[in-house]
DNA sequence: CTACTTTTTGACCATACGGTCAGAAAAAGA
DNA sequence: TCTTTTTCTGACCGTATGGTCAAAAAGTAG
């Protein structure tokens, strides 16, 4: 262990524990659930004593909320792809792959995500309600224009949005079926690469998706 | 409230019972979780004392575990469809059918399910390895021959049945944040009805699915 | 009706959990 | 150095929860 040779300032040292708390409460929210996980494991996982996430975080809820609110930011952003694009080929190929990218590096807080959104969404709520909502339509009326302009076939781009979500996250959430079916072993970068080639294939086929000139 | 004549005997008590506390446990453990749900609020919700609950089910474990092998063996009788089917449209068209119908009439099972998956399938792990893996071994062989007899592309199987779960139980699973972004309200006979057509057409045109002669 | 078995239930218990607090330790400022 | 502010932490508390139990109620068989 390297030891730094100043002493932490107090900035560095909230910054870095609550870093370690947040990362730590992440895994066991993800494998226990919100009423499973305990502060006692969190505050194991962190390395540091139960009292003193409380000092950071007030109450479990708290904690909890900054952990969702987090990985739902982390989502927004993977999605500025969408726009950037010229055609369906690129902007949805794109997307798959950085929503698959998220799964594989951060399933996580993917199942934190998931968890929340099945327990209908008590804390993000109003979330879902204003961002989600605009996100939606932005990317909605997005797939409209490439419609229009006979860039892909006229599906309802609802739907396909919901299946982008569902078939990425997916790999995150159930990712440890698709390891059991795997033999008992993780996917390699090799079968993680086949997985994103198969949902690409298929859905940019199943949408009829064409390159613009 | 119409009272039974003759008081009910032993053998229906018990089944009358068990299936008031199945059903409330499905309900409670969807909503919050196997570390959120109490033996108090399942017993509310099935309208018996708690103690009685322990008297059906000796621990809320043993409870959870009868919740979700009762899901999985629904699951895999949904599956039969499949192996009928002469070609893929027929077989996979009616697989989306039946996997979107349990997830509108049964998404607390579902949600149930994804839980357990999420949490490394602890009650389960068992089922896993050895139904789970022998239903898909056969269900790739079915795709393989389909292929083979140049009715559909050659899709890697693993990956298109993932994306089968995946967009089907997505519509339980997520269900809430669908119905957010439906303006507040669920989906109506009609929207389910293009959610069904929406995601047979994609992936059915995906995977080049073609019909028998 | 009587003896027996199964079912029901209120009261109770031990434990685990989220959260508090007072005082110690450490950093920052003068 | 001395004072102030922030951070840290062991010990503690009230409550909620899973589970138990003994006795009552209800069904069954003769």
């Amino acid at each position: 262990m390297v030891q730094p040779q100043r002493p932490l300032s107090r900035k560095e040292i909230r910054q870095e524990n609550e870093r370690l708390i947040l990362d730590a409460a992440e895994k066991v929210f993800a494998e226990a659930g919100f009423g499973g996980a305990t502060m006692q494991l969190i505050a194991d996982l962190a390395g540091l004593p139960k009292a003193n996430l409380h000092y950071y975080f007030p109450t479990k809820e708290a904690l909890y909320r900054r952990v969702v609110q987090d990985i739902f930011h982390v989502w927004l952003q993977a999605a500025d792809i969408f726009d950037d694009a010229s055609d369906p080929v690129e902007g949805i190929g794109a997307y798959i792959d950085a929503k698959m990218e998220i799964s594989r590096r951060h399933p996580a807080g993917s199942k934190v995500w998931a968890s929340e959104v099945m327990h209908r969404a008590p804390v993000i709520q109003d979330y879902l309600e204003t961002t989600l909502v605009e996100w939606t339509e932005d990317r909605m009326a997005v797939i409209h224009r490439w419609i229009r302009e006979g860039l892909m076939d006229p599906v309802d781009p609802r739907h396909l949005l919901y299946m982008l979500w569902a078939t990425t996250q997916h790999y995150a959430d159930f990712g440890h079926q698709i390891e059991t079916l795997n033999g008992g072993r993780p996917l390699s970068d090799e079968e993680w690469a086949a997985a994103k080639a198969s949902v690409k294939t298929i859905i940019l086929n199943g949408i009829g998706a064409r390159t613009a000139q």
